[in-house]
Formats: C-alpha cells, sequence, structure tokens
RNA sequence: GCGCCAUUAGCUCAGUUGGCAGAGCAGCUGACUCUUAAUCAGCGGGUCCCAGGUUCGAGUCCUGGAUGGCGCACCA
C-alpha cells in the first residue's frame, strides 16, 4: 500500500483519483479476507420493514436483531463513532457503528468503506438521543464495492442527458425515480389484475410480421436472413387479436410492445406500450364501461385516489366521465359542424383560416378534420371525456353507424387535451372491410400511412367475427397521467437516444 | 426535418465590460464515541463540448459541428 499519496495521484484528475482511492480499498478489503464482491445475504428487514416494525419503540427501548442491505448513501464519522445512511428499495435507515461494539479491528476497516458501497449489516434496532430509529450494528460487510462516485447526495443526478442514458445512476441516486417504476409496475399489475377478473385472457400476438397493419403510422423494416424476407415491427396489435375473436377466443388482451418509425417528443419514443383488448359479444359502449373500469380500478387500489395533479392541474378520474359527440365538438369549439367540413373545399379552407400548419404533402379530408378537431377541441378537453362518433374516414376498420352510415361508433378519451384510449366497435363485414381497405389503397399517394390491404385478415373475417368491442389505451402515457410526469422519457426506463459518438470529448455510457 | 436555448471539477452550479478558472458536495490529510446536507483545520482536482476565426488577450465575441432540452412538423 501507498505510504504517502504519490506524485502521479496528485497529477489525476478527479474521477480518475477517486477510482483509485476506491481501487485502493478494494484491494485492502480484500487482503483483509473479506471478499469485496460477497454473495447472497438472507435479509429479515427492510429499511421500511424496520420503521414499520419498531416505529413504537421507546426512546431508550432496543429491539430484535435485523439483518438489512442496502448501499451506503451518507456517512457522519466521529471519530470513534461513525453513523451512516444505508439505502434500499423501501426507503431510508441508519446505521449507528461504535468502536466498543463492533470491535477494533472491524472498525477500522470502515475507512475502507466509500460512499455507494453495497453493505450487508447485522444489528439491534434502538433510538438515537435525536429519536430516529437506527440499527446498532454488530457485524457489517461489503456485499459489493463500488468503484466510481455515486453523483451529489443531495442533488442526485440533475442532468437530464445523463439520467437517461444511465439510468442506473439516475435510479441509484433518485429515490423519487425509483418510486416512479415501482408505480408503473404496479400500475401494469392492477390492469392485468382487473382484466383477468373480468374474464379477459392475455395473449402473445407477433412483433414481426410480412405487414404492418391496425393503425396508420410508419413502420420499421427489418430482415430475417434464413427467408431472405422483408418484415416489419408491428404498429399495433389490433388485426391478431381480431383474428383471435374470429377463433373463439371471446375475450383477449396484449399488453404489448409498438413500434412506429416517428419523430420523437416529450410524448412519443419509438418503441412504446400499448394495452388493446377485444370483447366479443360488446361494442363501443361496453369499452367505455370498461375504460372507466380499469382507471377506476387503478386509481381504487394503487394511487388511493382519484385526483392526480399534473403541472397545477387537478384531473377527476372517477366515473362516469362525460361523453360528447365530435360533431357537436366541432360545432362548438369551430363554428363549424362534420357534414359542412365534407363540402368542396370547406375543410381545407378552415385549415388555412385557422392557421393550422400544413406539411408539404397533400391532406386526405380525413387528415384535415382531425387538425381542425385537434387545434379547435383538444385544448378544452381537459376533463376525461369520451369524444363519440368519428366520421368513417378516419376509422378504416370500425363499424359504421346504422343510423348515420358516413359515421362509426368510435370513440377516444381524452385527458388534459391529449388521447389516452381509442376504441370502436369492430368492423366484421368482410365486404365492408375490403372496400375500407381499398379505400385505403386510393390513398396511397397522399397518404403514406394509409393502411395497407390484409388479405388474410379479409379470409379471417369470412369465417365470421361475432361483434365486438375493442379498446386501445397508450399504456406510457396513462403512466405520465398517473404519475404526474410530462415527459414520456420519465415513465420509460431506457428511453432511445442517439449513441455518443466516441472520440475526445464524448461522454459515452461508461464515462460519467 | 425547422426554430429557440443549453454544455464550466466526479456531481450540483456560479463566472461581471473580453483581463490569472470559482463555490458547495464528493475526494485526500488530521481532530472528534448520538450525528443526520454532522462539525472543525488543511490539501489536491479543469481539453470551460469539439474545430476554426476575431483580438495583445476568449469560459465570455463570431462561424461551423456534436449532443441534449423545449417548441413546431409527423404521430399515439
Amino acid at each position: 500500500m501507498a505510504e504517502e499519496p504519490t506524485q502521479a495521484e496528485g497529477l489525476e484528475s478527479g474521477l480518475a483519483e477517486q477510482m483509485a482511492v476506491r481501487r485502493e480499498h478494494l484491494e485492502s478489503l480484500a487482503r483483509t479476507g473479506q471478499d469485496p464482491f460477497g454473495s447472497r445475504f438472507d435479509r429479515n428487514a427492510t429499511a421500511a420493514s424496520i420503521q414499520a416494525d419498531f416505529g413504537h419503540l421507546p426512546p431508550d427501548g432496543e429491539g430484535g436483531l435485523v439483518r438489512v442491505a442496502g448501499r451506503i448513501s451518507s456517512r457522519r464519522g466521529h471519530g470513534k463513532a461513525t453513523f451512516m445512511d444505508l439505502v434500499d428499495l423501501s426507503g431510508r435507515i441508519q446505521l449507528y457503528l461504535k468502536i466498543d461494539e463492533v470491535g477494533e479491528d472491524s472498525y477500522r476497516r470502515l475507512d475502507l468503506v466509500d460512499l455507494g458501497d453495497l453493505l450487508t449489516v447485522t444489528g439491534t434496532v434502538f433510538r438515537t438521543r435525536r429519536g430516529e430509529l437506527s440499527v446498532r450494528v454488530r457485524e457489517w460487510a461489503v456485499a459489493a464495492k463500488a468503484l466510481r462516485p455515486p453523483p451529489e447526495k443531495w442533488h442526485g443526478l440533475r442532468d437530464v442527458e445523463v439520467r437517461y442514458r444511465q439510468r442506473y445512476a439516475d435510479l441509484l441516486s433518485n429515490a423519487e425515480v425509483r418510486q416512479t417504476f415501482v408505480l408503473r409496475s404496479r400500475i401494469l399489475s392492477a390492469i392485468r389484475q382487473y382484466l383477468d377478473h373480468q374474464g379477459f385472457m392475455e395473449v402473445e400476438t407477433p412483433t414481426m410480421s410480412a405487414l404492418a397493419g391496425g393503425a396508420a403510422a410508419r413502420p420499421f423494416i427489418t430482415h430475417h436472413n434464413a427467408l431472405d424476407m422483408k418484415l416489419y415491427l408491428r404498429i399495433a396489435t389490433e388485426l391478431y387479436l381480431k383474428r383471435c375473436i374470429v377463433g373463439g377466443l371471446e375475450k383477449v388482451y396484449e399488453i404489448g410492445r409498438i413500434f412506429r418509425n416517428e419523430g420523437i417528443s416529450t410524448r412519443h419514443n419509438p418503441e412504446f406500450t400499448m394495452l388493446e383488448l377485444y370483447e366479443a359479444w360488446s361494442d363501443y359502449h361496453g369499452m367505455m364501461e370498461i375504460t372507466e373500469g380499469i382507471l377506476d380500478h387503478v386509481c381504487t387500489h394503487v394511487l388511493g385516489t382519484h385526483q392526480v395533479e399534473v403541472e397545477g392541474q387537478t384531473i377527476d378520474l372517477k366515473p362516469p366521465f362525460a361523453r360528447r359527440t365530435m360533431d357537436e365538438l366541432l360545432r362548438q369549439h369551430a363554428g363549424v359542424g362534420l357534414n359542412e367540413l365534407r363540402q368542396g373545399d370547406r375543410a381545407r379552407e378552415l385549415a388555412r383560416e385557422l392557421g393550422i400548419p400544413l406539411a408539404d404533402k397533400a391532406h386526405s379530408l380525413a387528415h384535415l378534420i382531425d387538425k381542425i378537431f385537434e387545434a379547435t377541441c383538444e385544448e378544452h378537453l381537459v376533463q376525461p371525456t369520451f369524444v363519440l362518433d368519428y366520421p368513417i374516414e378516419l376509422s378504416p376498420l370500425a363499424k359504421r353507424q346504422a343510423e348515420d352510415p358516413s359515421l362509426t361508433y368510435r370513440f377516444e378519451l381524452f385527458v388534459r387535451g391529449s388521447e389516452l384510449a381509442n376504441a370502436f366497435s369492430e368492423l366484421n363485414d368482410p365486404f365492408d372491410q375490403r372496400e375500407r381497405f381499398e379505400q385505403q389503397q386510393a390513398l396511397k399517394d397522399v397518404d403514406e400511412e394509409a393502411h395497407p390491404l390484409d388479405e388474410d385478415f379479409l379470409t379471417a373475417l369470412e369465417y365470421g367475427m361475432p361483434p365486438t368491442g375493442g379498446l386501445g389505451i397508450g399504456i406510457d402515457r396513462l403512466i405520465m397521467l398517473l404519475t404526474g410526469k410530462t415527459t414520456i422519457r420519465d415513465v420509460l426506463l431506457f428511453p432511445l437516444m442517439r449513441p455518443r459518438v466516441e472520440g475526445p470529448g464524448a461522454t459515452g455510457p461508461g464515462q460519467i
């Protein structure tokens, strides 16, 4: 071991110096016979369980023996006594180590512990003079040595780029980030629990296929070597799930990853998670009930409240939600109904009047109506609102209304001006479906996202699909709403980032 | 794809009019047996994102680039 800091060390940069110190500590630890990367440790307590089990311990009381493990986040040495904070997923617990109690050798070895190290600890629970529940350590060991210093202990890791690129550093230094992902997991469990109780079965359909249908979006393209064929990553699960309904599975759902080759924004990641469910013998009214049921269940069993706060707005998720037709909303906020928009160039004119920026490509009527709705109505839909009766041009897979063939039995659920769910009574008439596909083919020149014609899906419909309700919920946006986040990247563990170019100045992964 | 903004120590951030690169945390040395953003004394640590340019002199001004954030477009 170096007696004094060498010249070389003195010249090293901050990080290299700190890593060198940690490496020396690791080696010294190994020399004392301790494995700096230990093995299994059977815990009988967590930070939170200690609070729960010994919360009523009197000031002079001494609780039972606990075995806890976690990361050292803070340390306050006092010569022959030391306090440390140990953090696990459940929370934080203070450790108290005194030279008289752990023994001199063990206490000296504490010099080899650095912030960020993972420790296993055995000791009794007591209350400090200041009243804080703590563990009086009898034995301790380094279970894994941290060779890199953790981010700043008080502010945590703030640099958003590093947070997303090195999420592990974000997670280990920001407890609230850990809690967001715990909550996401619980919400997904609750959704599955609710649907399973309603008699739905979870299925898995192909992520790759020769045709990307079920939505209007540009797909990712990949290639299968053995078959030497082009494959698309799915943009929706819809068409496969409906094949399941044809096959008699009656009530199916899939919570799956969807891939869309589109731009990236605070609300868009190239891959995202979508819940789609289909119920035979139901319709879009049934889907409204299920949508309300899912949200009610999650609010009740996960959040414990129906009020969520996002950017200072309070959203009330207590069902039933408002129900408004698209035509009604357009008349109210744009001053023009659907029928009028369909006439001549009215939609295009209005879009221009509203100053809607239109891309260079030509726009289908459906697209223009959608844009006008977006520009005039969406901002008013803050509290949960089902928007009903979408025009047929926007909905090539939805059932046509018997009373008005220009409309479909479809709704979208809006919250805070953005779409959270989309559902319709599924089109089960193979003749109508073929016509709609053909109309989409005609749009191909103006709309590159027009729906492809799926012959096998038509074949399935020809075997007979029962009247069916179908529903899609964007899970990431739901999680954003329920966790109060305004960026999709805050609810995705590993959002897509452009790779760092290697070279001088590059701060790629592993170079924090 | 377009516009605006950001990038300074391991981390969180200051940096004036263009004039020697700063603080807190973390690290190192020492003191301290109930602290909790522990405290006290001392020390080290910089490709100021990269490449050019202007200037006696650039973290600071100009041009180009990289990455990111926000907004727009596309979309869910």
